[in-house]
DNA sequence: TTGAAAGCGCTAACAC
DNA sequence: GTGTTAGCGCTTTCAA
């Protein structure tokens, strides 16, 4: 009933260890005959075989772990819970069938603890929505040479690659036109209060027509203040419940949750997705095959669709 | 710029491994002085030492991973990609809460690999809309005694823990009372078609009358069908798709992605939320600390509120 | 072509 | 009190 290791294959099949590792690790720069090489399989078989990658690691000194750390503080909204679910889907699908594995862990936002990395030996991190004032915690980890990705969180900082949306394009270019400027703002309430700020100042709008969401009441306050205005809302979650207390045909909705679908239909969208995903990946990848490949700008900014 | 091992800080402080695994660890059948205590806790302070839990594990025979498998298919409808966001986010955030790290990773429902179980050598493991007819693979798991417990499946097993919401009591207590029998009722694509089957019997509907999720196209024609009449829909994000062909306040919505903001404002609804999920938490924690825990009922049946 | 053995970093039994 | 040492399961060098 316990699991079988290398040496009871080895027992059974009666070679060493170290032919069981060369044979069911396909190990090049050996040449096995097939004769060695089919009871060695046929016992690995028999005994239902399964690595321990604990042990693996340990050796190889890779674990196969890819970190997805989401900064999470206490009693958020379902708009900030949510708004990460259709990336992390994406990545750990896409992560797992490559044959990685993904640990998923929320840090607290106010106090990260970046442990994790190190203990479990992760080989790439994507650290989701942190707050640059508990970032110097982080540049330690540098020297450990972990591909580390910064998702929607603008850091002052030259060693890490950041993706994040860009928000001023398509505030600026597609959305308050100099001819219609009489809108209002509802910003997603980032933990990277930078990214906000940021949004705030591209929007080129007056404090007052800007509300960063923070709760249900506060939302309804802002909004019957708006009556009559059109609307620019970042986070189809918080559209929702705009949507309670203003006509959804005056809104204007920047999906960055992954779920345009739940945008009241009148109201007109776009989407960071998809696409949003894609490159994350792939960067990723990239940096995990070559961690020293870096272009000097490390903010890949993301257009909207 | 090497990550620091209990040798370094063993040749810093001037004694030997064991000692110092034995202070950084307080083991209680040890007695150290406080002098060796400090020598040893500063050396390690100033390596900046983190352990190397791959190594721990090898050695415990534990691995303090708990795995999240989500049985997921290729192109799903958003209902069911978010359906267990909720979910995942609590039990990771309060699995990391006491020290576990969650790996997260779908499984293709249509042939599951869980390998992963015994690679990484889970602690712990939730599988989440299994199908049934692909679960005798898992069967030899229990051989290896991992606490299992598997969400929202119906499965003709009586070694592991099944938690289900209980659609039984809703529909027959709450919603389809003899005197209002007039309804239709949508139901969620569950992987698991055991459980879907169980909802349209227990609903005690018409097959005319029951329409199980697919895509927008189909659900709108049969939404077309049931001019007038009202309905039961499982899925909160499906009850958004419904709100765009049939009038809202129709709607009775059952809950089950932990989301139940989004349902239309003039629907009636029952939400399967927070308390399914800390039953399920702490059933984990049980199993946990006592595998053989077994009370000979495996079904736990979640009430709506 | 094969195997002995060193060692990855850690814990714990046992000797001193 | 403290250190020595034998592993945990695996990869890989080097010798046979």
């Amino acid at each position: 009933m316990k699991k079988a290791t290398l040496k009871d294959i080895a027992n059974l099949a009666q070679v060493s260890v170290a032919t069981v590792s060369y044979v069911l690790n396909n190990v090049s720069t050996q040449t096995i005959p097939e004769e060695t090489r089919c009871r060695v399989l046929e016992a690995s078989k028999e005994l239902q075989y399964i690595p321990n990658l604990a042990a693996r690691s340990l050796v190889m000194q890779k674990t196969g772990l890819i970190g997805i750390l989401v900064n999470r503080a206490n009693n958020e909204g379902y708009w900030k819970k949510f708004r990460y679910a259709a990336l992390i889907e994406y990545l750990e699908r896409n992560l797992t069938e490559r044959g990685y594995h993904v640990v998923l862990s929320s840090i607290d936002a106010s106090a990260p603890r970046l442990d994790i990395i190190s203990e479990r030996k992760l080989d790439g991190v994507f650290l989701i929505d942190v707050r640059s004032d508990t970032f110097h915690h982080i540049s330690r980890l540098f020297s450990v040479g972990v591909p580390l990705i910064v998702i929607d969180s603008l850091i002052d900082d030259s060693l890490f690659y950041k993706v994040v949306d860009d928000y001023e394009q398509l505030l600026t270019k597609h959305i308050t036109t100099p001819t219609s400027s009489n809108h209002y703002l509802i910003v997603d309430d980032f933990n990277n209060i930078e990214l906000v700020s940021s949004i705030k100042k591209v929007s080129a709008l007056a404090i007052e027509d800007i509300h960063v969401m923070s709760n249900e009441q506060e939302l309804r306050l802002f909004l019957n203040r708006q009556k009559g205005r059109s609307g620019i809302i970042i986070n189809e979650y918080i559209s929702v419940l705009a949507a309670k207390y203003t006509d959804p045909s005056t809104l204007t909705v920047i999906c960055n949750a992954g779920c345009p679908d739940i945008v009241p239909t009148q109201a007109k969208l776009f989407t960071y997705g998809e696409q949003k995903y894609e490159v994350t990946l792939e960067l990723m990848l990239k940096l995990m095959n070559n961690p020293l490949s870096g272009s000097s700008n490390k903010y890949i900014k993301i257009q909207a669709e």
